[in-house]
DNA sequence: TAGTGGTCTAGACCACTGA
DNA sequence: CAGTGGTCTAGACCACTAG
């Protein structure tokens, strides 16, 4: 029978929306321009603010565009495509990579950190924060984990804390010979420190990259790093920008 | 002076409940546990229904919660780890990699695509879709751009359409020697298609990979890939499973 | 059909920014 | 200070699933 079964999905109106806004980007919009606020965008569209705003949040979540506080929304630039792991057989801390090391204490790590590397439950390891900035933007915060194994040498005296500690335990590491990296990224939330560190609210979806540092068969080191997801796309095998697509979410519907 | 500056900062309530959930569901649920609905779990925290969403959405996007309409809410399984370019010298559809061919036609390419295969505004190509299959759950949905001139003996004849059809394009793409491949990663949300396939709403977070396979000094094919966020973890270089901290969002608050 | 999560509304107040 | 986005509420209805 002619049963014209269409329209037996309805949209939702927060994705018609997402979808009528971001052509409006395309065509109308110039990278950084300001939008009009919240409450005047919802009854252009005669719907409920809190509907506008889950229609935003899925573009912010794709990369278009940019909310602050206090301040409005705003058309973000493209993705910067940054470089995890250029140089595959290479330590943290060498070169000049764009992370800049913040600070180094002792602590025990979370349990599963510890299991990956090796040590005891309440043994503490050197944990070294660093933040990374590209473009003059902070794009990442990272924590490593570095066991007292892994830098023998070290003594309490070379620097007793700080960005100064944290080079020397950096310094130290790059004198063994390192094996193997292994990387995996997952999608997480940022945290209260991260998000601060981030310029971002806490809870904010970043691209969490665990690295795995192999060195004489074993992890040598272990570094978390959590990148915005707004701003960054991760690029891996060495060679740097792809340009490909800035919106993701390709097929439409 | 004593100015105890503290609670200068009250957390919001729904972040503060997802981190109550969230030792919760540490200490006190197993994994394929069912929790209440959400209006008692409302009314249990006393909070509206919708904070308590904010915060069921944020465990979700961490992987450590699955929702399904009509159903219920569950606590999910630490995430898959997917290995993405385990070869990195391998062309799509080398062995038994996951991926399952499903159907080929020739297509003109959204531009950013074009312009990276270096082909024509309106020429079309031969586009894969392929999608990927992990302990019986489908984790990724895929599609490969291959311009004509990556495969000049593929005939008509061969096979005219269909998963046989892109079986032939990918055999026939084989024959040319990979030079390298280069992968991205970022973060999107899935269009009305692929959400289909990867049995989840519109607008569900994904993690795309975008991979340029280079032969012959050009892009032989490129591919964009959309895993689910909430699943699967990406790990790169070769070695498989690293068994790291099921749950982002390693520094409390 | 009963119960679940998903969508949507109209309103309120708060925290932050910049003039 | 006025204006912005961020949080929160109480309620309604819809779409889907399973018994």
């Amino acid at each position: 029978m002619g049963t014209t079964q269409l329209e037996s999905v309805p949209e939702p109106k927060y994705w018609h929306l997402r979808t009528m806004l971001s052509e409006a980007l395309d065509s109308e919009f110039s990278v950084g321009e300001i939008l009009p606020n919240e409450r005047d965008l919802a009854a252009r569209f005669g719907v409920a603010r809190a509907t506008l705003r889950q229609a935003l949040e899925q573009l912010e979540l794709e990369g278009r565009l940019q909310r602050r506080r206090g301040v409005g929304t705003t058309v973000a630039p493209p993705r910067v495509g940054v470089a995890v792991g250029p140089r595959q057989h290479a330590w943290p801390g060498t070169g000049d990579d764009g992370w800049r090391p913040a600070d180094c204490l002792a602590a025990v790590p979370p349990a599963a950190v510890a299991e990956a590397l090796g040590t005891g439950r309440d043994e503490p390891v050197h944990t070294v924060r660093r933040s990374r900035v590209t473009h003059g933007r902070p794009v990442a915060a990272e924590l490593l984990y570095i066991p007292s194994a892994s830098v023998p040498d070290l003594t309490a005296i070379d620097a007793p804390s700080g960005a100064a500690r944290a080079r020397a335990v950096l310094r130290e590491l790059q004198r063994l010979e390192l094996e193997h990296r292994e990387n995996a990224v997952e999608l997480g939330s940022a945290g209260a420190e991260d998000a601060k560190e981030l310029d971002r609210l806490p809870g904010a979806p970043v691209l969490v990259v665990t690295t795995r540092y192999l060195a004489g068969g074993r992890t040598a080191a272990l570094s978390v790093a959590t990148y915005r997801a707004d701003t960054c796309r991760l690029t891996f095998g060495d060679s740097g920008d792809m340009e490909i697509h800035h919106g993701p979410e390709t097929r439409a519907s």
